[in-house]
DNA sequence: GCGACAG
DNA sequence: ATCTTGTCGC
């Protein structure tokens, strides 16, 4: 599909390096592995991936084939023998397949079975399990003991996604001093992205943005103790969530604030406090963070690293929340500015154009 | 029509 | 998350 020279790892201090696969071109390539006649399921590739959970997710690479003519995803039907979408319409789709000698009634595959595909010939390379067991091994580096209990310098992020040959995300970093509430600098990266959402996967998706926005921020503020991150800390199947695979592997302590919950349920009694209430989110027999609403909006807090769950709690509650706004002001201010950046973006495309490098600054569009 | 699934 | 239509929700 698209090679580059772009850097796309993320790496520690714990002697891991690890390059993001490009799960959209091992995809798209693998289709061609499969003969005529033949088909296969979104959920079988999900499963040679590693995890059924990503099935969704090669329906989504599928529906954003490039190249129909070159990648055969007409080949790719759901599991349970219907036909699926197709992006040149479910006709063509059906066309295409009889053509092979796969019968189709209406959205039915005739004994599907009997075309399906060994899926082991396809070598798909079991990314996701990798990845998994990448998260279980920095999951154990994950500590719950709060290391600072003055927080006054505190890094907010979030990304938005400007879509492409290649996508590219836009990672903002906004500085604080959370004494005043003051915002000391931006930092803000572009950087491909190579993995679709799928879901206990996304620090793989967002992680390589955020870092690069990270060292763009870094020289605006004289230290950082604390980062927060959208999405969950350690309120995760692996106990690791984009907040604490961060946390880790930065050695920063880090928040997790979501929209919504991952994993876990609400357990115990809520608790008021002025004009917000909030009530313990429990998995696995244990509170690993707080859903908090205020005004009709809620948050969900877990700590992501160096943090104890009551403290990360009460840190996130001490920030100024407006009335009107979802979450605490310095932590939706990066997400205005990601999507004030990506209608830049979107007006002026050719902006993108020299990206040879991967991550850029302010600096280069001013040039 | 419907299970749930951070962004 | 993004896109987009319609305009309630369990």
């Amino acid at each position: 599909m698209v090679s580059s020279v772009i850097i796309r790892y993320i790496f520690n201090e714990l002697g891991i390096l690890y390059e993001i696969p490009d799960l959209y071109s091992i995809v798209l390539q693998a289709l061609c592995r499969i003969p005529r006649g033949k088909i296969t399921t979104y959920r079988d590739i999900s499963k040679a991936l590693g995890d059924t959970i990503a099935a969704r997710a090669i329906g989504y690479i599928m529906k954003t084939n490039p190249c129909p003519d070159r990648y055969p995803c007409y080949k790719v039907i759901s599991s349970d023998g219907s036909l699926g979408g197709y992006s040149l319409g479910s006709e063509r789709k059906s066309m295409l397949l009889q053509k092979e000698g796969v019968k189709v009634m209406g959205q039915k595959i005739i004994d599907f079975e009997k075309h399906l595909v060994d899926i082991s010939d396809l070598r798909l390379p079991p990314v996701l399990l990798s990845m998994r067991r990448l998260q279980e091994f920095i999951s154990d580096r994950v500590s719950l003991i709060t290391e600072r209990k003055n927080i006054r310098f505190v890094v907010t992020f979030d990304l938005s996604f400007v879509d492409g040959p290649l996508d590219i995300g836009i990672g903002v970093g906004c500085a604080f001093d959370v004494d005043n509430e003051e915002l000391l600098g931006v930092g803000i990266s572009f950087v491909p992205v190579f993995m679709p959402y799928i879901p206990t996967y996304l620090a793989f998706r967002e992680l390589p943005a955020i870092l690069g926005s990270l060292s763009a921020v870094i020289e605006y503020i004289p230290r950082i103790d604390a980062i927060i991150l959208d999405g969950q800390g350690i309120l995760h199947p692996r106990g690791l969530g984009i907040a604490s695979h961060a946390g880790v592997i930065t050695n920063i302590p880090s928040i997790g604030v979501a929209k919504s919950i991952l994993v876990g349920r609400i357990s115990g009694k809520w608790t008021y406090r002025g004009d917000l209430k909030y009530a313990p989110v429990v998995y696995n027999n244990k509170v690993l963070g707080f859903l908090v609403i205020k005004n009709k909006h809620k948050i969900v807090v877990s700590p992501g690293h160096k943090f104890s769950v009551d403290d990360a709690r009460d840190f996130v509650l001490s920030l100024e929340w407006p009335r009107n706004e979802a979450e605490p002001r310095i932590i939706r201010l990066p997400h205005k500015i990601a999507s004030r950046i990506k209608e830049f973006v979107k007006k002026y495309p050719k902006l993108l154009e020299s990206r040879s490098k991967g991550q850029k600054s302010l600096d280069d569009f001013f040039l």
